[in-house]
DNA sequence: TGAAATGTTGGGGCG
DNA sequence: ACGCCCCAACATTTC
């Protein structure tokens, strides 16, 4: 008797290598139906933004064309995921579903239902760990505690053994004797409206043939400088794999392997994938982080006044008079993506030289990165604020013009990013307000007029952030 | 993966 | 030769 169906529930894993609950499927040796379901409602708070969703369409059509290329489909839904499984199941007559787990408080919950619910209809369900190196549920203290600090939460998974990424071989790959109903991608409505995407094509192939080109160009290059080079955001110094990894178009085994594989070095950019697991491992074990601050004081944190907006206004579009913050903005919105570095310059900008609530900055990132994770946005905006787990001090104010003058030394990014700023001498390009007149209109710069004057003084916004710090820790 | 203030040291100009 | 001052360079402390 020929084995009955399988359905593959495709998530945050958009890709057929290193894929366990396709390897499941496969290996199971009957037809295979691959679906993804687009469920808003099913992500809670944190439906997906319009930068992920940009990369999600692309996403979905590259996974479908590898699929096809096997002679089978990527099916397409919108709606309740359970909902959805259920019927698929009835109308192929599967024996079996997999998936890989996603570790989003929100999805844990709904797939542990829809687990229970085949499992007792007599339906074979089974979940696997694709996403992370290491079950963030596995990974305890000698107290069986979470770790709350990077370096001994690291220390301890570098003693743990990493499983090596299966690889698939196929020249075609069963279907059902019909296909069942799918949406057309465009019915999915991923696209946005107005087209704020076009410098998104240039820089990005979302799927995972680009994720693989990515990976292989990076391992064969600036991961040898990775530790020198990383933290200039005018080079090409980091792998810029997290949209990626993210979408799971590459596993972190993936990664960890082909590291490795290399002659030089790779501790430093490991523990960046390290930083990826832990940011995992806290959201499993603080499930209400992304809303609210771990460190509880910080609900009474006195955040500055900013009735009309302005502020806020001025923060997303670019324009604080702060070049390098700007440039770095600036980057986020063409591109969809922002160095590190300039990440932990902006945040740090909003929260402690503005002083608005990290939520707002937070939410604005998850609209417009398209490497957009739950889990590492809160985690980076725990972090900058100071009330989140080993966060930095409340002292750490970075100073934009500082941070500016040391990591962008030439100025090269600035110019980039904010072309009105070009012609400057690299002496004033990240402090226009400090050039002579004569200086500032031979380059074209008015300041309050092409370019803002800065939105707030640094020494007295670094002293304002300072005496509220102070007033919290009575 | 912080910045600024304060302290220390030593060379050099100068009376 | 000596003391004094200035200041750069570096170290330490503080926020």
């Amino acid at each position: 008797m020929p084995a009955r169906a399988s359905i593959v529930w495709f998530r945050q894993d958009l890709r057929l290598q290193d894929n366990p609950a396709f390897q499941a499927a496969v290996g199971r040796g009957g037809p295979v139906v691959p679906i993804y379901v687009l469920d808003d409602a099913g992500e809670g708070r944190w439906p997906m933004g319009g930068a992920s969703r940009w990369w999600l369409h692309h996403s979905l059509e590259s996974l479908d064309l590898s699929l096809r290329r096997l002679g089978s489909r990527l099916l397409l839904a919108r709606g309740d995921s359970g909902e959805i499984l259920r019927h698929l199941v009835r109308r192929t007559g599967a024996g079996a579903i997999y998936w890989n787990r996603r570790h989003e408080p929100s999805a844990t919950a709904r797939d542990a239902t829809i687990e229970a619910e085949f499992a007792s209809a007599g339906v074979e369900a089974r979940s696997f760990n694709g996403e992370l190196l290491h079950a963030p549920h596995l990974v305890a203290n000698r107290q069986g505690r979470p770790y709350q600090v990077f370096t001994p939460y690291w220390r301890h998974c570098l003693t743990l053994p990493v499983e090596p990424p299966v690889r698939f071989r196929a020249f075609r790959l069963p279907g059902p004797p019909t296909w069942p109903k799918s949406l057309d991608l465009p019915e999915l409505r991923l696209l946005p409206g107005t087209r704020w995407d076009s410098g998104f094509g240039a820089l990005w192939k979302p799927g995972e043939a680009g994720a693989a080109g990515r990976l292989r160009r990076f391992a064969a290059g600036a991961i040898g400088t990775y530790a020198a080079r990383r933290n200039f955001p005018a080079l090409d110094g980091t792998s810029m794999l997290s949209p990626f990894l993210h979408f799971g178009e590459i596993s972190p085994r993936q990664v960890w392997a082909a590291a490795k594989a290399q002659k030089v070095d790779p501790s430093v950019f490991l523990g960046e994938i390290g930083w990826r697991e832990f940011a995992h491992h806290l959201l499993h074990y603080f499930p209400d982080t992304p809303e609210v601050p771990l460190r509880p004081e910080f609900a009474r944190f006195p955040w500055a006044e900013d009735r009309k907006g302005s502020l806020l206004r001025a923060w997303q579009k670019g324009r604080t008079g702060y070049p390098f913050v700007d440039a770095g903005m600036r980057q986020l919105w063409q591109t969809g993506w922002m160095h590190n570095r300039v990440r932990m310059v902006v945040a740090s900008f909003l929260v402690k030289h503005l002083r608005l609530p990290w939520q707002l900055g937070a939410a604005w990132f998850w609209d417009t990165l398209v490497d957009a994770d739950l889990a590492n946005n809160t985690l980076g905006w725990q972090w900058s604020t100071g009330c989140g787990a080993d966060a930095a001090p409340y002292f750490r104010i970075f100073a934009p013009v500082l941070q500016g003058l040391k990591f962008d030394p030439d100025g090269d990014y600035v110019r980039r990013w904010v072309p009105e700023l070009a012609r400057l001498p690299q002496r004033y390009i990240h402090s226009p307000w400090e050039a002579p007149g004569p200086v500032l209109a031979a380059a074209g710069v008015a300041l309050g007029g092409n370019y803002p004057r800065p939105i707030v003084d640094h020494a007295a916004a670094r002293a304002a952030a300072l005496k509220a710090f102070r007033q919290l820790r009575r």
